[in-house]
DNA sequence: ATATCTGCAAATTTTTTGCAAAAAG
DNA sequence: CTTTTTGCAAAAAATTTGCAGATAT
């Protein structure tokens, strides 16, 4: 089956993946694929809630995995993708904000994504 | 100059637009643009900190004004969008987490991107 | 045997590019 | 006059679809 073959390649790295990565990612595995299962998989694997789609602003759609949330730092600059952690800090506000949705229009939240944009620290002086 | 144009479809509203529905809402207001242009004057729209993405989570690339900062709440199965403003709730966090950031990876932080999924009271039924 | 999944090729949609004319400074 | 912006047409990239054969249940 594979979308287990797709779901593997996640599990190789932590980086959002976009469907031509994820193409390239299994061809290099000697993974024969065609590009149009990569989209109608990612697409139901999607709808199952096993991945999110991560939109980095660039006009390419990469996904990820939908369990283990991180988030991500991304230098309009260089387009340099970090992933951070916040689920300390956010964990209690994000919850209450389910909450809120939740009582207030009946609507059940599953996911979040939430990214943030800027510049790093090696493209402030170009 | 088109990219006022441009700009002047997003203060008719406030759902973030795709360039095919820029497009589409210039035409309609005979306004003669050629989807070229949209393209071009969005990309630099973005550039300059006008425009940003907002990731809705079905892959379609969208722009909203940068300025009042809105989230939003996207239904799964009938892709509803309702904005919401968390800007009480989230506002001492995100200002938190920019120092976080600038401190600790020089990382100037300039927007970001929020927008929480799930299912509609309408949908749940279904 | 039936239903689902896959590759292949073609079609569609989205985005980018080159270039010459138009508009702006 | 020089620089920037625009439209047009064509190219490139991303995504979707139809269909027949392969796999799985």
């Amino acid at each position: 089956m594979k979308s287990d073959q797709i779901m593997s390649v996640f599990s190789e790295g932590c980086h959002p993946l976009s469907s031509a990565d994820i193409l390239e990612r299994l061809q290099h595995n000697k993974v024969a694929i065609d590009r149009a299962t990569v989209y109608r998989q990612v697409s139901r694997l999607k709808e199952l809630l096993k991945l999110r789609v991560v939109d980095l602003g660039d006009g390419v759609t990469r996904y990820e995995l939908n369990e283990d949330h991180h988030h991500h730092l991304v230098c309009l600059r260089c387009k340099k993708i970090v992933a951070i952690d916040l689920s300390k800090k956010t964990e209690g506000l994000l919850q209450q904000i389910e909450q809120t949705y939740k009582s207030e229009q009946n609507f059940i939240l599953l996911t979040h994504n939430l990214a943030f944009f800027g510049i790093c620290s090696d493209c402030q002086y170009l």
